[in-house]
DNA sequence: ATCGGCTCGCGCAA
DNA sequence: TGCGCGAAGCCGAT
């Protein structure tokens, strides 16, 4: 069978090899929960066609998964609902399981005689166990597509690199040759015709074991069709002011994207190449404007491909992703030279979760988080580096900062978290500075610098108010 | 308001 | 082997 048309060869990894057998091609889809913009199941149709086969996607629900919350699920569910009836337009099948891939994934492949099995790429142990167990348990090949970086993970570069210093100019290079525009999927030739049960949506929702946590999410819609209008909206009407306003937590200048990119309902590439066809032509006469709108361009792009794809680097090279194992060297050790240091305040993960420090500053950041499941970028860096500063010993530190942020994050259990905690506590990709007491040389912050780069007392009364509004 | 120093190690130039 | 420089800061000097 030949080869996908539309979809560049570095994208794929054989994770099984052989020949493609006679059969539908099924696309396993887990982190890009999305139709369009979606280089794998491009890729799978373009599989499917070569060889005049129907086309079938495959979701498999974990009741629990990495501490994740239920409002996470029903975010999820809800974009996935849109997803089926989108592909069963196509004429693409759409399963929605529920149990262990492990188990459920080869027995679909099985009893539809799928000839080639699809999935996409997610750094995470989890996923890898699962390609491995699916991967044990069927007799077709098994691509695995990065459809999350737009320049593919393990092109990107070979090993784990030290610092965002040292992955731009790699994707720099890469660029002209990946931030494209992305092909359209195809209304599918060949209709998935066995019968498929449409997924009972409520019944899944009901079934979840996952802990409720946190507020309603009214400011984010989940869906594909969310995620474009947020994009459209924020490169309408952000982008401009992005370099100076997105580290202003009492300002709406951050994109408010990362759920979307989380959970695969936008493309980052979508993103990148739109945010990179705003060129100086926006400002028309006024080049003040036309300036601003490529600051903000640029600034756009740097969090959105090169400190994104450099946590998916992380995570892909280094297992211990979230634990202190995985920290850098000097960190780890400059930590441990302060690990006898006296503590001013210890707090254990229930206190910290309860907002209840004797900092407001940090109550409030925590509140932010567990209202809204989101914390403003700058803010984020804050709330860990207090995290490490409470709590007994570094390693503790981290494990409390991911496990809050699993919990609480719309874009939790995402490398972009794990990769942020790691260089808040750990300095992960930063560098060493002075020296003080309980941080050693990892990069110290305080209120004081808060203060000077926001108005602390505007930013807690915000969140007060969005707490008012939740229990109404 | 602005500036330099802090401190490690990567990667490139020589 | 030497050297420049870096994921978002802090602090004290001017």
């Amino acid at each position: 069978m030949a080869s996908s048309t539309r979809v560049q060869p570095e994208r794929v990894r054989i994770l099984r090899g052989g020949e493609i057998a006679p059969g539908p091609v099924l696309y396993w889809l887990r982190r890009e929960q999305r139709v369009h913009d979606n280089w794998a199941l491009l890729y799978a149709q373009d599989l499917a066609l070569a060889g005049g086969r129907p086309l079938g996607v495959v979701f498999c629900l974990v009741p629990s998964f990495l501490g994740a919350a239920r409002r996470h699920f029903e975010f999820m569910l809800a974009g996935l609902h849109s997803v089926g009836d989108e592909l069963a337009a196509l004429q693409i099948g759409f399963f929605c399981l529920r149990g262990d891939p492990a188990r459920e994934i080869p027995a679909l492949a099985a009893s539809c005689h799928a000839g080639c099995l699809v999935t996409d790429f997610n750094p995470l142990r989890i996923s890898r166990q699962w390609e491995q167990a699916v991967c044990a348990r069927v007799e077709i090949p098994v691509h695995l597509v990065d459809a999350h970086n737009v320049v593919p993970v393990w092109l990107a570069s070979d090993k784990q690199e030290y610092a965002a210093r040292t992955l731009r100019p790699k994707l720099r290079r890469q660029l002209p040759r990946f931030l494209s525009d992305l092909p359209a999927v195809r209304r599918h030739a060949y209709p998935w015709l066995q019968d498929v049960a449409r997924p009972d949506w409520p019944l899944l929702a009901r079934r979840l074991r996952a802990p409720v946590a946190g507020g309603a999410l009214a400011w984010c819609r989940s869906g594909e069709a969310a995620a474009r209008a947020a994009l459209a909206h924020f490169l309408d009407e952000r982008l401009a002011a992005y370099a100076t306003a997105r580290n202003d937590p009492t300002t709406a200048g951050q994109s408010d994207l990362s759920p979307y990119l989380h959970f695969g309902q936008l493309a980052p590439q979508r993103a990148a190449y739109a945010a990179a066809q705003r060129a100086g032509a926006a400002g028309g006469a006024d080049p003040a404007a036309a300036a601003a709108v490529a600051a903000g361009r640029d600034a756009f792009l740097e969090e959105l491909i090169v400190r994104r794809e450099l946590s998916d680097n992380f995570c892909h090279y280094n297992h211990d992703y979230d634990r202190y194992e995985g920290l850098p060297a000097w960190g780890r050790r400059t930590l441990e030279d302060h690990l006898d240091d006296p503590r001013t305040h210890l707090y254990d993960l229930a206190a910290f979760e309860a907002a209840a420090t004797h900092d407001s500053l940090w109550n409030a950041a925590q509140t932010e988080l567990a209202v809204r499941g989101k914390l403003h970028g700058y803010l984020r860096m804050y709330w860990a580096k207090k995290i490490l500063e409470w709590t007994r010993d570094p390693a503790e530190g981290l494990s409390i900062a991911i496990a809050l942020n699993d919990r609480y994050s719309l874009d939790g259990r995402d490398p972009n978290g794990y990769a942020g905690c790691a260089w808040s506590i750990g300095g992960l990709h930063d560098r060493p500075w002075t020296e003080r007491p309980v941080f050693g040389k990892i990069r110290f912050m305080n209120l004081a610098g808060c203060r000077r780069k926001f108005r602390v007392d505007r930013y807690i009364e915000r969140v007060q108010r969005w707490t008012q509004e939740d229990s109404r």
